[in-house]
DNA sequence: TTTT
DNA sequence: TTTT
């Protein structure tokens, strides 16, 4: 009835692209996310969760995300049921993205890159809703 | 980095209330979550969501939560891993709660229940952090 | 860049309903939030905050919606400036609804409601994205 | 009942700090939100969002906030009363950050920055809830 | 200007 | 009263 989440993490790889048979772009990442609290010893630990994004904004990811970038994903939950290899059904939850914002310089994840240019693409927005006066 | 989930559902069963080692206690549910549109066939799916609740909280929901009862949850995501009866390591995703708002009337999936109970006791609210002047 | 708000609260009046010139639906309605801490002398402050929504949503919480009913409203923060009666310029925020849900039974604010009836209208959802397979 | 927001912006200035009588840290700033879609004449409007935090949180963000900077803000929306010079009662709203990330690079603002102090710093968390395993 |  |  209502299922919103947001969040803010790492890509733990670059994203992997690829087409259902109708052609639509899916692109799929895990983010680690860090708690905010630290365990009983004294680590921070971190969730490392599954996104999918679909269409435009799957090839934008697919194009601007890479491993090690850090982006914001706010979406809603989802629950997907497959068969494992052993015949018993399975469940994955992930987070469908409706929007992604790039946190990271272009080549934030990378020494030796240019600050300059890491300043000007700092924080590039993209989103599907572009053009449509609300 | 930043974790934060939102749902409104409808309990598949009454909570499931146990206590850790150390005597905290537990409280865990599923939210049946409808999605906001069809798919394909018309039809509107539904998710269901793991929610796990800690302290008082959860003794709050084992109280008034209840199969049919509807509930927002407001908290964080997060990965529990655990070892199978294959011996395989799997991962769990759940919505750890932080606030529980119960949404139904006191016997709103009952028939015939009596209205004027059912209207004083809407939407009570319960929260951890009571009594905590910001 | 990124901009996300979810809200539960008691509605403090019916909706209003009006149209922009050019023949778009526009509702705009407060929710009463109760905070969920008590202040300094143990009270339970409430906000009162302002909503909007537009096009087909705007008429259906417009004919859904009424004083002392409960919404969940998921949507954006928005600021709109105004020139005042005495020729300053103001600023107000109000939440941009993007999905409203009606968490009252259809006659939760009425004392002898037919609690069957009720029963069968609860949570009723509403959202412009139907039929949208996503 | 239920008062969540999540946003994401740039500092139009430094955070101002100040402190309450009783001696809480009460830091305050307006976070330039741009929205996700353009408006009739296809410019991208921005919304400017105050928010204020609180206690050790309010010290960090005085510290490590600065103009220009990006910062992500969890918190939730309130509405403060005061009185207008001119005699007049005027609402404000904002939204009181219970989480705050730092996005930003610590010299993003700056040309000439160094990188790899930048990506050292990247994203550096702050939370109140450290040490509080949960 | 507020709701239960 | 606004940021890039």
């Amino acid at each position: 009835m209502l299922n919103r989440v947001v969040l803010i993490g790492r890509l733990t790889k670059d994203p992997e692209l690829r087409y259902t048979p109708s052609g639509v772009a899916v692109a799929s990442f895990t983010l680690a996310v860090d708690r905010n609290y630290k365990n009983a010893k004294g680590e921070r630990e971190t969730d490392f969760i599954s996104c999918v994004v679909y269409r435009q904004l799957a090839e934008l990811c697919a194009n601007y995300l890479a491993k090690g970038r850090i982006a914001a994903v706010d979406g809603r939950l989802q629950i997907r049921t497959y068969d494992g290899q052993d015949g018993q059904r399975r469940w994955v939850t992930e987070v469908v993205g409706e929007n992604v914002r790039f946190l990271s310089p272009k080549d934030g994840n990378t020494a030796g890159s240019g600050a300059a240019d890491d300043i000007r693409s700092f924080a590039q927005e993209i989103s599907l809703d572009d053009d449509i006066p609300f």
